[in-house]
DNA sequence: CCTCCGTAGTGAGTGACGCTATCCAGCAGT
DNA sequence: ACTGCTGGATAGCGTCACTCACTACGGAGG
């Protein structure tokens, strides 16, 4: 397959395909002789997860560099490649404020008080964590300590348990898509679901007529 | 207190305030005479909200836009106040695929199996899931219908129903200011507590040496 | 009265980001 | 030879979220 054909599969511009191979993103083609380069299967799964990760996750292209780092780097363990990737997905943290300190410490609480001893130290998830508990504190809320958040541990327990039990990949390419999958995708989907519970809560609690809408 | 001391009490830089009063996000300040105007608490608040969105949520300008103009509508019920926060908030669906239709289906029979009768029809999460439903579909995942769903189904509705029981502000301003947070703020709290259960759970399923923290 | 600092507002500019368009030399097929 | 495509390089574009510089004033100090 050569490049136009690759970006037509993939339903890429062929300009963005360009682009991805000169940043890195996509692999170069097999050289079939000085000015042809032949392209295959792993290429439109490459640039399938590439697509995926920018609309579905957001995930800026410096970030999406860090990840195919790690899809490539042969010699890391299942663990070590999840939590890279974890820490490319991950946002940077918002810069701190003056509650931070006491934020980081909450947030240490909690992964202690949820027995998450497999979190690395420096897992940036943590300063993640504590940026958004910063910003709860100083809203006033959670001034019972963090055990208010005790439902949202155990749902994230729950659901990270059943997120790692169901990786069964063995070959690293496929492993690192359903990761991936797993922590984007799945991850919006959560959130998705969410809003549209509120909404159908807030609609029981607080619309004044029940659901108007007709039975089907 | 003036636009300055607005900017030093709030730590955002003068520029961006004036930026975001000329944006309109901010509302202006009472004038004192031709040539001073006055700011109070509800410019700090607002600000502050502003910030929070912006850096804990992402949310861009122009959506912030829709969110102040939600804040200053009287007239709209608490219902209409969260779902159209939530529309706001909502982030725009990737384009469609070959396989959106099927996703839509799916999506609809998902919100039907929750029980969710009181989202409404056009809300655009409705889209938002359907196009996340769809990246899982063509990965293969999800073979087995939506009922793979189930667990993150029922953590979004014992965590959304909890989100909207502990919503209790009369003033709309602090009403606005809750619903953010608890969208927001606690939506990036479980995706951050999430990440930290898929990193403890892959140590322990897949880290050979059990982890080799010290006992502290 | 004059000088000078600070204020509110405005238009233009900046830098990062993610592409996208154009150009080029070179080969393949006719 | 000519056309049409290839891969690669370079430069440019549009958006976003600010950020800078400037203006015209108002008030305080001398």
């Amino acid at each position: 397959m050569r490049i136009s054909e690759l970006a037509e599969h993939s339903g890429v511009p062929l300009a963005t395909v360009k682009y991805y191979l000169r940043e890195g993103l996509l692999p170069p083609g097999r050289w079939v002789n000085a000015r042809l380069a032949e392209y295959d299967a792993g290429h439109v799964a490459r640039l399938r997860l590439l697509r995926t990760l920018r609309e579905v996750g957001a995930v800026p292209v410096s970030r999406l560099r860090d990840l195919v780092g790690v899809t490539e780097d042969a010699g890391l363990s299942v663990h070590d490649v999840l939590a890279a990737a974890a820490a490319a997905i991950a946002p940077p943290a918002p810069p701190p404020g003056p509650l931070r300190d006491r934020a980081r410490a909450a947030a240490a609480e909690v992964v202690d008080g949820a027995g998450w001893d497999g979190v690395g130290a420096t897992s940036p998830d943590r300063e993640n964590l504590a940026a958004a508990l910063e910003v709860v504190m100083s809203s006033g809320a959670l001034s019972g300590g963090p055990s208010a958040l005790r439902p949202y541990v155990e749902a994230a327990d729950t659901l990270g348990r059943l997120d790692v039990t169901s990786l069964d990949a063995e070959d690293p390419a496929a492993l690192m898509e359903q990761m991936v999958v797993g922590q984007i995708v799945f991850g919006q989907i959560l959130l998705v679901l969410r809003r549209l519970a509120e909404e159908h809560h807030s609609s029981v609690r607080f619309r004044d007529p029940p659901p108007p809408q007709p039975p089907r």
